[in-house]
DNA sequence: GCTGAGTATGAAAATAATTTTCCTATTTAT
DNA sequence: ATAAATAGGAAAATTATTTTCATACTCAGC
């Protein structure tokens, strides 16, 4: 099931009377929905205009036309994914590894398809723009998201943007208290509730820099609290292990907003970008001279690999 | 291709000059649109806003509105059969958002299918196996594989494995000297080249460890010094940042090695990772008890609130 | 080459949809 | 019991869309 109406299942308990009718009647029959007017929808819920668009704001789009279009995709999409057998498949014990896979293939797509077509581009490019001219990054992120933190730091890291990715939840906050309006603070979540997470970024909102949250869509604190949220999708529930996907879906949207800061920067970016690793290169070649060391076979595939410093299109 | 951009494209010849302006727009970038207002799009064709009333009207919609849900839904159809073709899309410079987004979803789609497709099983197996039976792991990997080494730590922390990984390459080598038969050291390299990570690897290798690499298809030193080589799928040439890509690859084969060794030893490794959660959660809700410290306004009043950072720095 | 019917198009008015504001009722905490 | 916070609706404001209408253009017939 697409992410949007799966929210929509889940959050049943935590939403008022008003709100859960919407739920239950877009429930019912999204298709219908995408073809209604806001009133529309309104009377067949006896509730107000007024709350439709409420609804849709806390859902995270940016009113009720958004969510149609957004729906309507998702709709679609659903049909389709079923249709290939590639809606998210949990994943038990005892399974063959055949089915482990198959299973696996099927969520990691699903989650990546599900998550581009939730994205809000204005936002996208919202996020980018404050990214590219940020004067410093804070990054935010416990455990897994750590990872989405962590490689994202890599990346700014390569194209000279000053920032840091953080292990330790107390350096969070005394980093966080020490931005100021034009940095930005930037933080992953899975579920968007993690304590540290949420504290560090309130603490960098106060400080005057622009927060952006990066979390399953669905949540929650972490989001309404950012100037600009951002979502992966989110599994159905009974996923086992729902924040592998999710990483993946996170990482995904991390590649996107880092390549849109290249573009969007070209000339500045990939200048550092290049030599970043040409100095990678470089320095391995100087500082671990290992073939003398090593046994043959390492010697042989590197002699040939290798052409360095000129060369582009080498990574780690 | 879906049945409206189609359409679109067929009729070029019977347009007349203002019709076809805002076919080929829409041909364009779809994507774009069901997020436009009509007057958006009017502007962006230098026609007006009647035009494009009446366009929609030409091809049987109600109105522009139904016309962009219909789009909406055509497009998730479509997206998805073009990752199907799986060809890669090279990124480059000052390309719109939405095309970046695509040439993202494109290619981390045809990554991880490319990869699953070049699962070799019985290894997998064999991998799954002895990291199941492994006294010890040793995590190598270094720059953006290192993101992945990390991860696999991540995960087998929770299921009690005894294992590292390392952000340092004398520490790399320095464990590995310390490893013996029973023990598995699993190296991460996206061009398979990485010389620190070869170096330990070949050194986990003459300690008596099992070596398991991961590198992607094609290369090279590391793979054939492994016991089990695992491939992630490689990109075309001429991509610049391939590494996205094989990232997003490699995590996906961790999730299903992971998903294997639970799977495989259920009973054990089951309880622990729902300890482990439970763990986690607890210990938050005594370290930080959550909104007490951080009045519920910081979501209202932020919003307004640029001008003022005299705020009392607070918590733990 | 001019005229006039038919068509294409845009400007602007009219309508409709959506969002925001403001106010009240209700709940919650003290 | 009272104050503060919240949910929700009515109506105003805004914005988007559609319709109407006037104009300009095309081209057949004179």
């Amino acid at each position: 099931m697409s992410p949007i109406l799966h929210a929509l299942e889940q959050n049943q308990a935590k939403w008022s009377p008003t709100e859960r009718k919407l739920a239950e009647r877009i429930l019912a029959s999204p298709g219908e929905i995408v073809h209604m007017g806001i009133t529309e929808l309104a009377e067949q819920c006896r509730v107000s205009p007024a709350a439709v668009t409420r609804f849709c704001k806390l859902l995270h789009f940016r009113g009720f036309p958004d969510f149609k279009v957004k729906l309507a995709a998702e709709i679609a999409h659903g049909d389709a994914s079923v249709a290939e057998g590639s809606s998210y498949q949990d994943i038990v014990a005892g399974n063959p590894l055949q089915v482990i896979v198959e299973a696996m293939q099927a969520n990691h797509l699903a989650s990546i398809r599900d998550t581009t077509s939730l994205l809000d581009l204005e936002r996208l490019q919202a996020a980018i723009d404050v990214l590219c001219r940020a004067r410093r990054v804070d990054l935010y992120g416990m455990a897994t998201s750590s990872i989405v933190a962590q490689d994202f730091y890599q990346k700014l890291v390569r194209i000279g943007v000053n920032c840091t990715a953080f292990a330790d939840s107390h350096m969070q906050i005394t980093s966080a208290s020490s931005l100021a309006a034009g940095d930005v603070a930037f933080a992953v979540s899975y579920s968007g509730e993690t304590p540290e997470t949420v504290d560090a970024l309130i603490c960098a909102g106060r400080s005057g820099a622009t927060t952006i949250s990066l979390t399953s869509y669905g949540s929650s604190t972490l989001a309404s609290l950012a100037d600009i949220p951002l979502f992966s999708s989110s599994l159905e529930q009974g996923m086992r292990r729902g924040d592998m996907a999710s990483r993946i879906a996170q990482l995904h949207i991390v590649d996107i907003l880092f390549t849109g800061m290249v573009s969007t920067r070209f000339k500045d970016f990939i200048p550092k970008l290049e030599q970043s690793y040409r100095n990678v290169q470089q320095y391995r070649h100087k500082a671990a001279p290992p073939d003398a060391a090593l046994p043959l076979q390492a010697r042989k595939g590197r002699k040939a690999e290798t052409p360095f410093n000129e060369q582009k299109e080498d990574h780690t």
